[in-house]
RNA sequence: GGCGACAUACCCAAGUGGUAAGGGAGAGCUCUGCAAAAGCUUUAUUCAGCGGUUCGAAUCCGCUUGUCGCCUCCA
């Protein structure tokens, strides 16, 4: 019997059996990064927990249409003029133009995509490439009646006329209201109205401005995303997905200004991964919610600087749960590098002995391991069954090999193949204190040959003893 | 102020009514001249605390404590 796949939904807030709305096909899009800056790790998680989704699906056999959006317009941080945009501010930080700028990240980003082994998307969307796919969108929107220009100002969505506005994220609108909340926009007619068009300020150049019917200016908010999944997946989509602090406002938003376009469901399913929490420093200071201006700013080049590998840290996510926050620390780190490195000990020597995976315990142990991944993608089970399987003395070696080259098809650990793990040669003095310790020890000099082994150790390379009478090293 | 989430061993963490996965670290044993590596064994009468429901609770309910988040932007 198959195992089903079911996913957790954002929107019924239920794990619901997965189905597409044709068969056979996955229309997916996910958000992706603001190019102004380096991801953390903390942004990086939810690309992950999307390339495992990707992966589910792909091994499913599905076609997936994946589409991942590049923000290169910057928005203004709040609703309130007096924010700053991102992009600008990045540019200005950095004195290069915003094209620069988002051109640098854009190429920084997809270099840590590649680098955590994540599936290339069917595509990537620019937000800049598609502006006037948003001024359409804006101009149904005004034309259906769900639009309000403030002048001066910019266009915004009436979110009164979209009564379901609230359910999506369950948003309690009159607490809200009774928040105190700085830098409401005047003529705003809802609090949770938003923009669809920002017109320039008539003293102040923009570095991104477009002409639009509304006057030269830039997209608001979150249109982007509607207007690129739509024209690239149709007006309904399988799987949205995102980080969960996307949901209550840019999630939210894209719904009302989707469906008050189109008038059907945006997406059938929405998925959102759990937050990177930092931990506390000794001081008790920072903590929480991974983020670029507290705390460290963890990027994946500071952990390959660290000497950690970037699957270290793709291993690090899959062992807790997609939905759950998960606490990082160094030392939490050093923890999934140990065991990703002790798992590779025991499956490297399996690669290139794959059988068929024919006996009942074989395909029993491939069943759970399925049965945790297709439940709500269970990774954190699916690897305790892995390690498991490997344990199984009554398994035949090939179709252990068989089972980790199918398991690393969702995993996307790189287990199953010889990675850039390259030979490296012991430089030539060193080679020639492992000959003279090799001499020691046939004359039983344990003194001279346990010096020689830590003067190699201080170098950073282990020595071991074989059995065989053969020494073998390999580096620390 | 309003709303919400979380709290499982030394660390990470799974488990949402049936009697605590898995990994890392640690310990013991085997092996070894000693190590290393590997293999085996082992490590929570207990799930923040208190009370309740139940034949039965880490799992459901209530309260308390603690941490974090949202009500600006954010993966």
């Amino acid at each position: 019997m198959t195992p089903q796949l079911s996913f957790y939904n954002t929107a019924s807030r239920t794990q619901e059996p997965f189905t597409t709305l044709h068969p056979g096909v996955v229309n997916m899009y996910c958000c992706g990064p603001t190019v102004y800056h380096y991801a953390h790790i903390g942004n990086l998680r939810t690309f992950v927990f999307e390339d495992l989704l990707r992966r589910v699906l792909d091994y499913n056999g599905y076609a997936v249409k994946h589409i991942v959006n590049i923000t290169d317009v910057g928005h203004l941080t709040s609703d309130a003029d007096t924010g700053e945009d991102k992009m600008e501010k990045g540019a200005a930080r950095e004195g290069k133009s915003v094209w620069e700028v988002a051109e640098f990240y854009t190429k920084a980003f997809m270099q840590d995509w590649e680098r955590l082994n994540l599936k290339p998307p069917t595509r990537w969307t620019k937000a800049t490439d598609h502006i006037p796919e948003q001024i359409a969108l804006v101009e149904t929107l005004e034309a259906k009646g769900y639009a309000y220009v403030i002048p001066e100002d910019g266009v915004y969505f009436d979110t009164a006329k979209f009564p379901r506005y609230a359910d999506f994220a369950g948003l309690d609108i009159r607490g809200m209201q009774e928040g105190a909340r700085i830098g409401v926009t005047e003529g705003k007619r809802n609090p949770t109205d938003f923009a669809l068009w920002k017109i320039s300020p008539s003293d102040a150049k923009r570095a991104m401005e477009w002409d639009s019917p509304w006057g030269r200016g830039f997209p608001g908010w979150h249109v982007e995303c509607s207007a690129m999944a739509m024209k690239h997946l149709g007006p309904t989509l399988d799987i949205h997905c995102g980080g969960s602090d996307l949901i209550r406002v840019h999630h939210s938003n894209e719904i009302a200004q989707s469906e008050g376009a189109t008038g059907v469901t945006f997406s059938r399913f929405w998925m959102h991964g759990g937050w990177l929490l930092e931990a506390p420093t000794a001081d008790g200071n920072g903590g929480g919610k991974m983020s670029k201006s507290a705390g460290e700013f963890v990027t994946v080049d500071l952990l390959l600087k660290k000497n950690y590998g970037a699957l270290d840290y793709r291993y690090f996510c899959l062992g807790a749960h997609y939905r759950s926050y998960l606490n990082f620390s160094w030392e939490a780190l050093d923890t999934a590098r140990d065991s990703l490195k002790s798992l590779r000990r025991k499956t490297d020597p399996l690669i290139g002995r794959a059988s068929a995976i024919v006996s009942e315990n074989a395909l029993g142990w491939q069943r759970r391991f399925l049965e945790a991944v297709y439940d709500d993608l269970g990774f954190p089970q699916a690897l305790a069954v892995l390690n498991q399987m490997l344990k199984d003395p009554d398994l035949l070696e090939g179709e252990k090999a068989a089972l980790v080259r199918d398991f690393d098809r969702l995993l996307g650990l790189g287990l199953a193949e010889k990675t850039e793990r390259e030979e490296k040669v012991l430089p030539g003095p060193l080679a020639a204190l492992l000959e003279e310790r090799k001499d020691a020890r046939n004359n039983k000099d344990w003194k001279r040959s346990d010096e020689i082994r830590d003067l190699l150790k201080g170098k950073g390379f282990g020595v071991k003893d074989n059995p065989d009478g053969t020494t073998s090293w390999f580096p620390l």
